[in-house]
DNA sequence: GTAACTTCAATGGC
DNA sequence: CGCCATTGAAGTTA
């Protein structure tokens, strides 16, 4: 994986390619940067062996070639514009920017909700208050309030009594301060957040209860359950001063909070609307970004990141409304006399389908409900801000939608950059009402978004159209979907040969100590079910949604084994169904090879597990040489512990097990000679994956299968990584193999990254 | 296909 | 005018 490639050691490599033929189109090559290959060690994290599965053979698929691709090998995700400003206008108009005339306008908090929590929720209030604030650039400002910057920061809850000391008068900035509040955080009553009804004020009491009345009265069948979030808990979190950083633990929260609050209810049988259950209880309590809204890029929000609930784009301030699908800045706040469009969504209804990704033809709100009378479109709101935003020449970002591969009935949200409105008209709905059209045009230069997953479904369609392709499986049909082999740079041939397995190789007998788990449950395991025995085994729960996603990370993950009664569509069997992605391994330049996928991968899914031969910690011996592809448990990075802070924040108490009982476990797993695409995952200090260890087809825990999921949404042709390294690497393991503490340079490039690994 | 749900800007009362 | 409670608009999700 990471820097020494397999080119890197040729003495061995050459023995290997002697013996195999296959496909071993690579020979070896220079050593990168000139690391000493033969001191590389991975050391880190846990692993474990499996059931063995048949090493597959090696009939070679033909291998493609295709032709030259310019070269940008890896699309970065670097954050492309400035993400803190809004870019100049181009061509004209540059006088009528609205941003510089009024810089600091954009970056105007919005207007407090009324009600928000504070009043009410003894519960559920603080949290943020503490948060230090992300900062960004823009603190150019002659703002006194030169501390925090800005917008950036996190909306806490406010207050809204303290009426005096209103940030929005005074300066506009502060309100985005977090700000404390003591008192009265003692209401009368137990709020609880996401109770049917909105949020109360003290003054709606009455109100509210008789809401509350009537809707408990109609929902007798689905019960609502109101969830609340520990607040103690909810203090650890958005401590980022780095927007990219604010912006992804908001998201992994969100959806963290989310796939728990699903399983909770699921398994009380009132499962609905888990988003928005969610996305109400981080707005209530403040656990929002860049809710000050603001023309131009949002920071920490980047081209090409991908959505999967619009109240996601809600939280991390991409776009505001919660259904309507143009966001604007009204003219108060903008300081101006018009309201200017901010941000669209396009769902897709209208799209033109013309390969011209950098023109968008988008349709006006308005006229279309379904509970009342169609109408012409008015020139009002959102379509008026449009046509304000089309005279000044205003930038406006753009959200494109597409279909989850995965799941019929859902769509993807995905933030394409800043365009501008070139032309607008009125043209006529096929219920006869008239309706507004605007033409957008993409700013030029900015990096790629939507045209990335035009290429990647022309790709997965026929890989053979990849260009620059070396091999276009390298699991020689192993895999249920082709592994594709591509250097966008020349002189790469391809990794060194090894033996694509899809599983596990055990050198020696498993403990047979403990039975396999085996459930009693008809048909497929239900999450309401309290009798299922695999579901008790995992703390409780199904493991899994409906959809097949990781809800949490657990200290051991029971599949649906073999002896179960369940078939196997029941969703308690993921990972032994085996990997669903289509991947590609490609040249990274200065990581080695890696992996990345062309399709777009949701928090929580299963990516592959770890492949190779099984070897005992114990042992190991000299000539088991640690290396680049091996695999053990020692290294465990925080990010996994907080991939569960969002459905920790729901239990009563924090109860850290999850994480804290993770012990190391005895498992090595080499895939130097055999191993599967997980193999060329290379490390990061912010990783986009973690492990999970999985049982299904035996009872010796101590070697679980090495799973890998995505602990966030990742958009197509992002490098797949995870943390490992040498810190805390075991001392049996450092005693008997030399160099393996000798750490290697990392370039994974994030902000907090360790600088090695 | 339908039901249930959200946030925010605008409005209107005091 | 300022404050704030209420209303209406917008469409998504399962």
């Amino acid at each position: 994986m990471e820097n020494s490639q397999d080119e890197s050691e040729s003495d061995e490599q050459e023995q290997f390619l002697e013996m195999k033929p296959l496909w071993s189109l690579a020979p070896m090559f220079p050593l990168p940067m000139g690391y000493d290959v033969a001191t590389q060690s991975t050391d880190p994290m846990l692993v474990f062996v499996t059931p063995f599965r048949p090493c597959t053979s090696p009939e070679q698929s033909p291998a493609s070639f295709g032709q030259p691709l310019p070269k940008s090998p890896i699309p970065l995700k670097a954050t492309p514009i400035s993400a803190a400003f809004p870019m100049p206008r181009h061509k004209g108009g540059s006088s009528h920017d609205p941003l510089k005339d009024t810089p600091m306008s954009v970056a105007f908090p919005m207007p407090r909700h009324k009600d928000e929590p504070s009043d009410d929720p003894p519960k559920a209030t603080p949290i943020s208050a503490a948060f230090p604030m992300p900062r960004h650039k823009d603190e150019s400002s002659d703002d006194p309030l030169k501390a925090t910057p800005v917008s950036a920061a996190f909306c806490m809850p406010r207050h809204k009594d303290k009426s005096s000391d209103d940030p929005l008068k005074a300066t506009p900035m502060s309100r985005s301060f977090p700000i404390p509040r003591h008192e009265d955080e003692s209401s009368d009553e137990d709020y609880k957040p996401f109770s049917g009804q909105k949020k109360p004020t003290p003054l709606k009491t009455a109100k509210r209860i008789q809401q509350a009345e009537c809707s408990n009265a109609a929902n007798t069948k689905r019960r609502s359950i109101q969830r609340s979030l520990n607040k103690e808990l909810a203090f650890s979190s958005f401590l980022s001063s780095d927007p990219n950083e604010s912006v992804e633990e908001a998201m992994i929260m969100f959806d963290s909070l989310r796939r728990r609050i699903l399983q909770l209810d699921e398994k009380e049988d009132a499962g609905k609307r888990a988003d928005l259950k969610a996305g109400s209880l981080m707005m209530q309590n403040g656990l929002r970004i860049n809710s000050s809204k603001i023309i131009g890029p949002v920071p920490g929000v980047e081209i090409g990141d991908i959505f999967f609930f619009r109240i996601e784009m809600c939280i991390v301030g991409l776009h505001a409304p919660a259904m309507a699908g143009i966001d604007y800045i009204s003219a108060k706040h903008a300081g101006k006399d018009e309201i200017l469009a901010i941000s669209i969504i396009s769902s897709g209804g209208y799209e033109n389908d013309d390969n011209d990704t950098d023109i968008l033809v988008y349709t006006g709100q308005g006229g279309n409900s379904r509970h009342k009378d169609k109408h012409d479109q008015k020139l009002e709101r959102g379509n008026l801000a449009l046509m304000n935003s089309m005279k000044k020449k205003s930038l406006i970002r753009v959200v494109r939608s597409a279909q989850d591969p995965f799941c019929n009935s859902s769509k993807i949200y995905i933030y394409d950059g800043l365009y501008w409105v070139e032309d607008s008209w009125t043209d006529r709905a096929k219920n006869g009402f008239s309706v507004f059209k605007y033409k957008l045009r993409r700013e030029p230069g900015q990096q790629d978004g939507i045209s990335v997953w035009k290429k990647t479904e022309k790709w997965k369609a026929n890989p053979v159209t990849r260009n620059n392709v070396i091999r276009v499986d390298i699991s020689s049909k192993a895999e249920k979907l082709p592994v594709c082999l591509v250097s966008d740079v020349d002189d790469q041939k391809g990794p060194s040969y090894f033996n694509y397995i899809t599983g596990v190789e055990y050198s020696r007998p498993l403990s047979k100590t403990k039975p396999l788990q085996s459930c009693k449950c008809p048909s497929v395991c239900l999450p309401s079910d309290t009798n299922c025995s695999c579901a008790q085994l995992n703390c409780g729960y199904l493991p899994y949604s409906a959809n097949g996603v990781l809800v949490k990370h657990i200290p051991m993950l029971y599949e649906c084994s073999s002896t179960c009664q369940c078939c196997q569509n029941c969703r308690n069997r993921v990972t032994q169904k085996g990997v669903n992605l289509s991947f590609e391994v490609f040249w990274t330049g200065d990581c080695g090879w890696g992996v990345r996928s062309w399709d777009p991968i949701r928090a929580g899914t299963f990516i592959c597990e770890y492949a190779g031969q099984v070897i005992d910690e114990t042992n190991m011996n000299m000539g088991d040489e640690e290396d680049e592809y091996t695999f053990c448990t020692s290294w465990r990075s925080d990010k996994v512990s907080r991939w569960n802070l969002g459905a920790e924040l729901l239990e009563e108490k924090s109860d850290n097990t999850t994480t804290e009982n993770l012990k190391r476990l005895p498992i090595v797993i080499s895939a130097k000679r055999s191993g599967n695409v997980a193999r060329f995952l290379n490390h990061s200090c912010s990783p986009n994956l973690l492990w999970q260890p999985v049982q299904y087809d035996h009872g010796d825990d101590s070697y679980p299968h090495i799973m890998f999921f995505a602990m966030k949404h990742i958009p197509p042709m992002t490098e797949l990584t995870y943390d490992y390294g040498t810190i805390g690497a075991p001392p049996g393991i450092n005693g008997k193999i030399p160099n393996v503490c000798k750490l290697k340079p990392c370039f994974c490039g994030s902000t907090n990254c360790r600088g090695s690994f």
